[in-house]
DNA sequence: CGAATTTGACCCGCGC
DNA sequence: GCGCGGGTCAAATTCG
């Protein structure tokens, strides 16, 4: 928060291959993360293969005794055993000097833990939007802290709140791009 | 004063 | 069965 204007380090950084920075910087973040894993997002973001033993593929606990949980919870727990409800989730691999990339969404922070091969903390954030339950955590290598690895996990289904003139259209089309 | 963040506790799946 | 590691909740606190 209180970092934000480096988010725009169009005058002082120099340039930084910042996600969605200006208008030619977003290209450079776009190929960096293309070259990385080769797909970007596009492909399914259980290939974090970056991070030794992650067992960030583990499928998301429902919580059982949430009477008034929000007006509606996906999945209903006690049953549904068939089939792992794993959601699919998107990593993005950024090189940035800040942990909170704005998409343009309003994101609230819900939790904060230490993982064991790092040493910076993995924050995890939710939407804010009513009814939108699209997660997010956001991880920092300790092997190179300049990237940050941004992982999302569902979809929006609301406009985006900041009209952030060219975020808006960036983040469309990475709407259009997932395969939901 | 309401909304967002902080932070420790709690929960749950999995490996040993 | 227990401990570990990761994910979430929720009360307290801070911020706008």
């Amino acid at each position: 928060m209180e970092n934000y204007q480096m988010f725009f380090p169009c005058s002082s950084t120099g340039q930084s291959t910042y996600p969605f920075s200006t208008n030619m910087g977003s290209s450079n973040a776009y190929h960096n993360l293309h070259g990385e894993s080769s797909k970007g997002f596009i492909g399914l973001g259980t290939e974090n293969h970056h991070v030794p033993r992650d067992e960030v593929n583990k499928q998301i606990s429902q919580r059982t005794e949430s009477f008034a949980r929000d007006e509606s919870d996906e999945v209903k727990p006690s049953k549904k055993k068939e089939k792992k409800i794993r959601k699919p989730r998107y990593a993005f691999q950024t090189r940035s000097q800040v942990d909170i990339l704005d998409d343009g969404y309003r994101w609230r922070k819900y939790g904060q833990k230490a993982v064991k091969n790092n040493k910076f903390p993995r924050s995890y954030y939710r939407c804010t939007y009513q009814g939108c339950n699209v997660k997010k955590q956001v991880q920092r290598l300790t092997k190179d802290e300049a990237i940050v690895v941004t992982t999302y996990e569902g979809m929006h289904t609301h406009q985006i709140e900041k009209p952030t003139d060219n975020f808006e259209h960036i983040l469309s089309q990475m709407q259009i791009y997932t395969p939901f």
